[in-house]
RNA sequence: GUGAAAGUAGCUCAACUUGGUAGAGCACUUGAUUGUGGUUCAAGUCGUUGCGGGUUCAAAUCCCGUCUUUCACCCCA
């Protein structure tokens, strides 16, 4: 295929079922949120570059390698490669009464280049919150259990907790520092990437998969015990306020988060999906400064292609990317049954039904149209039956016909297909 | 950014090793039934073998490049 047939490289089209699924998804998450107060913001899918070097840092590899940034009329732009950075943008341009508080989530793309692979694309999408509540403990159990009750209404089941802390600002030198000097005897028996990662990043050297790196990292003290007693207090507290929820969750001194922006309470939900790509969903506590404001937020995103890969594997996914079926399609013999066909068609949908017509064809090629489109009914008039003032009414799952007047067809309709499964709720696009 | 595998009809795949007219199943169209779908039977359509170049009398097949997909790193949701 050439590249006008083609999506580009780690970007593709959702259609179908995929696409049915993706809405339902979408729409279950837009229910759940809001039961927890929280309203949708739609941010910009571009920003300034500047927004996102500020608030995820500039030494982070999502800034320096991943995201797409190009230059129009002498500025910087770029695609967003997370959401939290524009609703901070968008925080930051508001006054203090209108974001202390606030909850807000979004659903939308997201873009990084990175080389594909399962559950990573380059256009993938994100379903997150972020609440700007005054920080406490009690706000980010909540948002914890939001996600877990979001994950869980998908129908997803075993799901664990990672749940770790960054610790207060205050900590995050001092604790880098004694990581590297804990570390230090043993850089000859770590991997070629820990050793720079000392250098660069030293707290991946915490979840390196290497057996060598892993067994010297057993033999380290834990990484809060460099962080403040306020640190250990706030993740203890935490804790208890998800055992008080009743929200199950694991403590993993190991867990690491990769933007710079967090501070305290940091978690990823871990679910049993093949491959590398476990993790569904990330979140935490942050401090973002932009311009003269400075703000302090909890939130999380998910990865909707991991949780979609979750729902297939969990053979989940069929029931909601099922078609919903047309109400009727109607068949036609002969240019006047055809020209009051068109016009009834106006009025069953303005009624509220979905028919379908084909502009032509034999009898036999119109009822296998009908049957092909999965409608329920079909309706067939021919010459004889518009000289009668009369139409068929056929069932096609039954086979069963039945001779309606041609003022009671309307009426007749209705009557069947809101006895029949309603239709599905509709849905917005993002 | 690093390392590896794959790409043939609308779909799932065969033919590639050892170069010699590109095939099957499903799907699709039509007919058996001149006004009734699904099942059955019969016939038919279906391709610039991802794209471009090279070797050769001859390339789906061998070689090079490129695009895309997949997998593992890196990183992240």
């Amino acid at each position: 295929m050439s590249t006008l047939t083609q999506p580009i490289q780690g970007m593709s089209d959702i259609t179908g079922a995929e696409v049915r699924l993706w809405r339902w998804m979408e729409e279950t998450a837009r229910g759940v949120m809001t039961r927890y107060g929280f309203e949708e913001l739609r941010t910009p899918l571009m920003e300034h570059e500047s927004v996102f070097v500020r608030s995820i840092g500039d030494t982070t590899d999502v800034v320096q390698k991943e995201m797409y940034v190009f230059e129009k009329g002498g500025r910087r732009y770029c695609l967003r490669p997370e959401g939290t950075a524009g609703v901070m943008r968008h925080a930051a341009g508001l006054g203090p009464q209108e974001t202390d508080g606030a909850r807000w989530f979004y659903l939308g793309p997201m873009f990084r280049c990175e080389r594909p692979q399962a559950g990573r694309k380059r256009q993938f999408h994100q379903c997150g919150v972020e609440c700007l509540e005054a920080p406490s403990p009690v706000v980010d159990a909540e948002i914890l259990a939001l996600q877990m009750d979001l994950l869980q209404a998908w129908g997803l089941k075993n799901l664990a907790i990672h749940l770790n802390t960054r610790g207060a600002a205050a900590d995050h030198a001092p604790a880098a520092a004694a990581l590297r000097a804990a570390l230090a005897p043993h850089e000859a028996e770590l991997c070629e990437d820990c050793r720079r990662r000392i250098g660069q990043n030293v707290l991946r050297v915490l979840d390196c998969k290497n057996e060598p790196c892993k067994a010297v990292v057993a033999g380290l003290p834990a990484l809060t015990s460099f962080m403040s007693q306020e640190s250990r207090d706030y993740l203890d507290a935490v804790a208890s306020h998800l055992s008080v929820m009743g929200v199950p969750y694991m403590i993993d001194p190991l867990l690491v988060r990769g933007l710079d922006y967090y501070e305290h309470t940091i978690w990823e939900i871990v679910g049993t999906a093949a491959g590398s790509q476990s993790a569904l969903a990330g979140g935490g506590r942050y401090r973002i400064r932009l311009g003269e404001r400075e703000l302090c937020g909890v939130g999380f995103a998910i990865g909707m292609e991991r949780v979609a890969a979750a729902l297939e594997e969990a053979g989940l996914a069929a029931a909601h990317g099922a078609a919903v079926p047309l109400d009727l399609w109607l068949v036609g013999l002969g240019d006047a049954a055809r020209e009051a066909n068109l016009a009834l068609m106006r009025s069953l949908r303005a009624a509220g039904l979905s028919c379908r017509m084909a502009p032509g064809g034999s009898m036999k090629s119109q009822m296998r149209a009908a049957n092909k489109s999965g409608a329920r009914f079909a309706l067939i008039r021919g010459e004889d039956e518009l000289a009668a003032g009369t139409a068929n009414l056929k069932n096609l799952a039954t086979g069963e016909q039945e001779t309606l007047k041609t003022e009671a067809i309307e009426q007749r309709i209705q009557a069947i297909s809101a006895a029949a499964a309603p239709t599905a709720a509709s849905g917005e696009p993002t």
